[in-house]
RNA sequence: GCCACUGUGGCUUAGAGGUAUAGCGUCGCCUUGGUAAGGCGAAGGUCGGGGGUUCAAUUCCCCCCAGUGGCUCCA
């Protein structure tokens, strides 16, 4: 006999060599919800033979790692469904990931057609309710069992004896090299969906071979995968380049090239807000504005570095008849030229330089979409030129600054990253260990002297030092890098900054720091609109009032009340078309106006308005001077909230 | 850049080897209408571009271009 601690209740006593699923379902009930079991700790099948006292808990489906198992045995159902229509097809990996599995096979490409059938296949195998087990194997009998698959025996190479141990998972004729755990039955694995097939590389090296990825979604219930299918919905009326494209902000023509949108007048408006807000911020905290070129030449850049760990990132040189010239594709070498221009005194520091331009990178072109990934990046760019001394201040006004922002555009599902350096891959970094560890600190410290959470992620600084990320997730569920805060300890002997200081020497201490809290205008617009599913508050909306009359009647009322609006600065359009007033409510909607206001026979008799919100909501004879003079405090104030829509 | 899929009037879209649907929008006429589509009529497309196969191609094949989803990369 043997004890096994199962929880609350205290131990119990079984014979030795019960399975793990044998107590789970002796003590939580046939109907528990495992599909898996914690034996001390250890994620384990239900079919293991528990062989001394121990301690079981059930792993749930709906939990974390229950959902991982099933994902992970879902991809093994993929691998056994495609190995059955295709015999040619030789499994790789087939991890579990957030939402589901994919699994990478090398085999010929496939289609939409194809992954239907093999979705087919996989319904059958769950019907079929094929048992999963589990086999272990000396290391030449299971090198033997997978000699037809060159990928496997590189895997067992490099990892057997370390943590893949020597097991493998049958399930019918289909035998997968695998740790497990896994689920006992496929009958368990009913919520998924196979989404779409890509294109990878065997182990991420486009030296290797080219092969055929395809994604699945799984979950433990037909609620969880109704309710990811929604989510998708939700993204999709979310999408920034649907609301952009119905809301006329922006345009892509292929012939002025992919990745570079133009501005379309409400773009231009909704752009020009937010550029309007962060200057009046940015005085605020003491910067002082430039405008630099677009293009500069070849020493600039080899000067900042650019060139020997960016050039992937810049546009080819032109050559022109005194030399090579490049787009930038950052400010800041121009920026440091500034801070040179003149002898700096210590008296000055911090100096902060902002520019309100455009960089140009090289993005491949398949990574292009709508505003969220563009060429032309329009930016609210700044450099803060400091001591040692000053960095942790205004760090930490950056930081504060940021949050402002994100608090008055509505964002709240934002985290912090501290991103550095890869000792392990020195090219694509400036190689000074010492400063790299010196300036990461020190970023640290500063964090951790602030009261927000932050995560730290290796390989994500910049080339030349150390940031801060601020991360955003899409409502896919997908993050995204939104801001920076970098501190670049390179600067300074690459440009020879210096300032006088206290003891009247040339000092060469300066430190830079890079950073745009507002992202791109292009990405952050984007984020914007999937924020607001393009209902902007009203400061931002490219259209603020529209007017709509009831009859021809009211046309003359009509411009009176727009003539009212545009002298307090409100943006207005009015519709005194004769469609009837449901059609040009309609109509108008797709346009996103903070507030429409009809217009009739009441109204004109009463010298007021009666104000449509968004949300369908009805307000009547309300005066045309209260209406403004809200309206107007609303657009002074960047309020988020639409007081009038009630 | 790589892989898959997609590309039909301003927008959404049907269709198929014999030069093509429908709705919205636009324009005109009628309607003067009170909070998410009033009626009638008209115009508008070399079916992404270029080659090829065929008596015939928008439909099949090839090459480009662009979009979408991934890979890689990244603000």
């Amino acid at each position: 006999m043997i004890s096994v601690d199962v929880g609350e209740d205290g131990p119990h006593e079984y014979a030795s060599g019960i399975s793990a699923g044998e107590v789970i379902k002796n003590v939580h009930g046939r109907k528990s919800g495992a599909v898996a079991a914690l034996v001390d700790g250890e994620e384990r099948d239900m079919s293991y033979a528990l062989e001394e006292d121990c301690k079981v808990n059930p792993i749930l489906g709906d939990s974390e790692k229950g959902l991982y198992i099933l994902r992970h045995s879902c991809a093994h159902l993929l691998a056994q469904a495609v190995t059955q229509l295709y015999p040619d097809a030789k499994p790789t990996i087939g991890p579990p990931i957030e939402h589901g599995f994919y699994y990478d096979f090398h085999m010929d490409p496939i289609g939409e057609d194809e992954l239907r059938e093999i979705e087919k296949r996989m319904k059958e195998l769950v019907k079929s309710n094929i048992a999963i087990e589990r086999e272990e194997y000396a290391n030449d009998s299971l090198r033997e069992l997978f000699s037809a698959n060159s990928f496997k025996l590189e895997i067992m190479d490099d990892k057997i004896g370390h943590d893949v141990g020597s097991s493998a998972y049958r399930q019918g004729e289909f035998v997968d090299l695998c740790r497990g755990p896994h689920v006992s039955l496929t009958s368990q694995l009913r919520w998924f969906k196979l989404t779409s097939t890509s294109q990878a590389y065997w182990r991420a090296d486009r030296d290797r071979e080219s092969l055929v990825r395809i994604y699945g979604m799984c979950y433990s219930s037909k609620d969880g995968l109704k309710q990811r299918e929604r989510q998708i919905g939700e993204a999709a009326r979310r999408d920034h380049k649907k609301i952009g494209k119905e809301m006329g902000l922006y345009m892509i023509d292929e012939l002025i090239g992919k990745g570079l949108p133009v501005w379309l007048p409400n773009g231009e408006i909704l752009k020009s807000e937010i550029e309007k807000f962060a200057v009046e911020t940015e005085e605020s905290y003491g910067y002082v504005r430039v405008t630099t070129p677009v293009l500069g030449k070849k020493e600039l850049f080899e000067m900042s570095g650019h060139l020997p760990h960016y050039s992937d990132g810049m546009y080819p040189p032109m050559k022109m008849d005194d030399g090579e010239y490049y787009l930038k594709a950052m400010n800041c070498p121009m920026h440091h030229l500034i801070f040179s221009n003149s002898k700096r005194s210590y008296r000055e520091l911090p100096i902060r330089i902002a520019e309100y331009g455009t960089v140009y990178r090289n993005e491949l072109s398949g990574t292009l979409t709508g505003l969220l990934r563009v060429r032309m990046l329009s930016m609210n760019d700044a450099h803060i030129y400091c001591t040692l001394d000053q960095v942790a201040e205004e760090v930490e006004s950056n930081v504060r600054m940021a949050q402002e922002y994100y608090k008055t555009f509505g964002f709240e599902d934002y985290d912090f990253r501290l991103s550095l350096w890869d000792p392990a891959n020195k090219d694509k970094y400036i190689d000074q260990p010492e400063n790299w560890e010196s300036t990461q600190n020190h970023l640290r410290r500063i964090m951790d002297g602030l009261d927000v959470d932050y995560t730290e992620a290796v390989g994500e600084a910049a080339f030349y030092g150390p940031k801060i990320d601020i991360q955003f997730r899409t409502t896919l569920g997908r993050e995204e890098t939104l801001a920076t805060i970098q501190l670049d300890f390179a600067a300074k002997e690459r440009f020879g900054l210096s300032y006088m200081d206290e003891t009247g020497n040339e000092n060469g201490e300066v430190f830079v720091i890079h950073r745009a809290p507002l992202s791109t205008h292009e990405r952050f617009v984007a984020f914007l609109l999937e924020q607001w599913t393009g209902n902007l508050p009203t400061w931002l909306s490219p259209l603020q009032t529209q007017v709509i009359t009831i009859s021809e009647k009211h046309k003359k009322y009509a411009d009176q009340v727009r003539e009212s609006l545009e002298l307090a600065g409100v943006r207005v359009s009015v519709d005194d078309s004769d469609n009837t007033i449901g059609k040009k409510i309609r109509t108008h909607r797709k346009n996103r106006p903070a507030y429409m206001l009809i217009l009739g026979d009441e109204e004109m008799s009463g010298g007021t308005v009666s104000i449509r919100g968004r949300s369908g909501s009805q307000k009547k004879g309300v005066k045309l001077e209260e209406f403004v003079s809200d309206i107007f405090a609303e657009i002074s104030n960047r309020s988020r909230e639409l007081s009038l829509d009630e």
